[in-house]
DNA sequence: GCTTGAACCCGCCGTTACGGGAGGTCCTAG
DNA sequence: CTAGGACCTCCCGTAACGGCGGGTTCAAGC
């Protein structure tokens, strides 16, 4: 009787924008890149919207709403035999997306929390004291991975503060003997100083871990000090001048075995 | 003995770029926009970045890190009395925005995972039942909240699949013994009429749920059902404008008390 | 001093999925 | 016949840069 197209009713681009609750202007963008086009237009250039155009755009506002790009929503029209397969390999595909995206979520909640707890609880008086925690935490971001990073944390959390406080003691007393034997100019194969080096060494895995990914978080670590040795030191009671020929000492100092 | 600015290392852009892993682009961005500025330029107009911006550099990149937009870290750093509450609040707020992105996110997820259940297990052979059911996710979308969609699942899932059959083939006779009437022309208060509203309710509260967010949700159908009832109907094995009748007659039952 | 290749400059277009506005045309009711 | 919606087509703006193109400038080697 009636052909495929001929007959059925006609939306009008508000009409349609009020039954689906798309706005009007959405409607011309997905005309415009060809996602929903209009099967007619009036003489005068009107929207006509087909009964079929108004199902495509139902397909269209479900497909979005479970968060996929308007691209893939029209690639995955697009494919008229195995229409199925396409549909499940969509959604597998956003499955892991939003997987993905939850995890980055999750991460970023975590050193937020992490931060605002130092804020909370660490030191009230200076201003300057956490704005270098933050300068300190976006270098670590470039030398450490994710996975590194969080486990460093871990570790910290484990080892306790008052254990990190008395590391970072030690840890302050091997700077300043080895500092005196780069002044006096020691050797770096010294007994002394070998000793020393494997003291800073092992305080240093406590943090790290041990095993193969321990020696993987130690050597980003060596590389940041090695690269950034000035803006480290900064931090220290020591001139960053000195340090940088610290760590200069120390690099030497372990290649002689 | 040096000025506050007057001494110390400049970087060029290029420099900094690699010392902070930070783009060439990125960094004439930064300046553009105001948010890292090179404290100093050459006679011939390249960037000169001082210590000073490097560390406001590693702030941004820090907080940038944190998911937080540019110009909200603009305004936290501008503050330079109070920046540890500023810097509390910022933090704070950014928690929640993190919060809610995880709430959108687990929802998304969540209807992914049940179109790809449906996918699976349901009508295998017909990809136009599932597109069907894509262009009903989308009025259902506009029509109730994200929490009444959720009730409305858990209440399938708790009725289970055998029930909401019996549920759907109860609700066709009630459907076909209806359009006799509205044939017929039986006025809507003949008390036969009112017996079938009366089931067809109840049959509805079964998934609507009861008491006051019931109501809504049932509202929020009944209100579904007028303004689409063309669209609704096309998916039942009677012809659109029958229900388009039906939906009419049923609300002047009702309203007849 | 000169050349040359790398580094640097600025300005502009492109990305996503539309929002919003300008300026003009069309439709329909009174 | 006129008013006011509804509709049309450009075009600019969004966030945070990426990536050109075309023109200086720098630093090193000869």
């Amino acid at each position: 009787m009636t052909g495929k197209n001929g007959a059925g009713r006609r939306w009008s681009i508000g009409e349609l924008a009020r039954a689906s609750g798309v706005t009007v202007r959405a409607l011309r963008h997905y005309d415009e890149i060809g996602l929903v086009r209009a099967g007619e237009r009036t003489a005068s250039g009107h929207r006509r919207y087909t009964a079929g155009d108004v199902r495509r755009l139902y397909r269209v506002r479900a497909l979005r709403a479970l968060g996929l790009p308007l691209e893939e929503i029209r690639e995955a029209l697009a494919t008229p035999a195995d229409a199925l397969e396409a549909m499940r390999a969509l959604l597998a595909a956003q499955l892991l997306e939003l997987n993905g995206q939850a995890e980055r979520l999750r991460r970023l909640t975590e050193q937020v929390r992490d931060l605002m707890q130092r804020l909370d609880q660490a030191s009230l008086p200076d201003p300057e004291d956490f704005m270098t925690t933050l300068e300190t935490m976006a270098m670590l971001d470039g030398y450490f991975t994710p996975e590194q990073r969080e486990e460093l944390a871990g570790r910290r959390a484990e080892l306790g503060a008052e254990a990190v406080e008395q590391a970072k003691a030690r840890f302050a007393g091997l700077v300043e003997q080895l500092l005196r034997h780069v002044q006096d100019g020691t050797p770096t194969d010294d007994p002394q100083v070998q000793d020393l080096v494997r003291r800073w060494d092992e305080l240093g895995a406590a943090f790290h871990g041990d095993g193969d990914s321990g020696e993987q978080t130690a050597a980003a670590a060596r590389r940041m000090w090695r690269e950034h040795s000035e803006e480290l030191g900064a931090r220290l009671p020591w001139p960053a001048e000195k340090m940088a020929e610290l760590v200069a000492y120390l690099e030497s100092a372990r290649a002689t075995h």
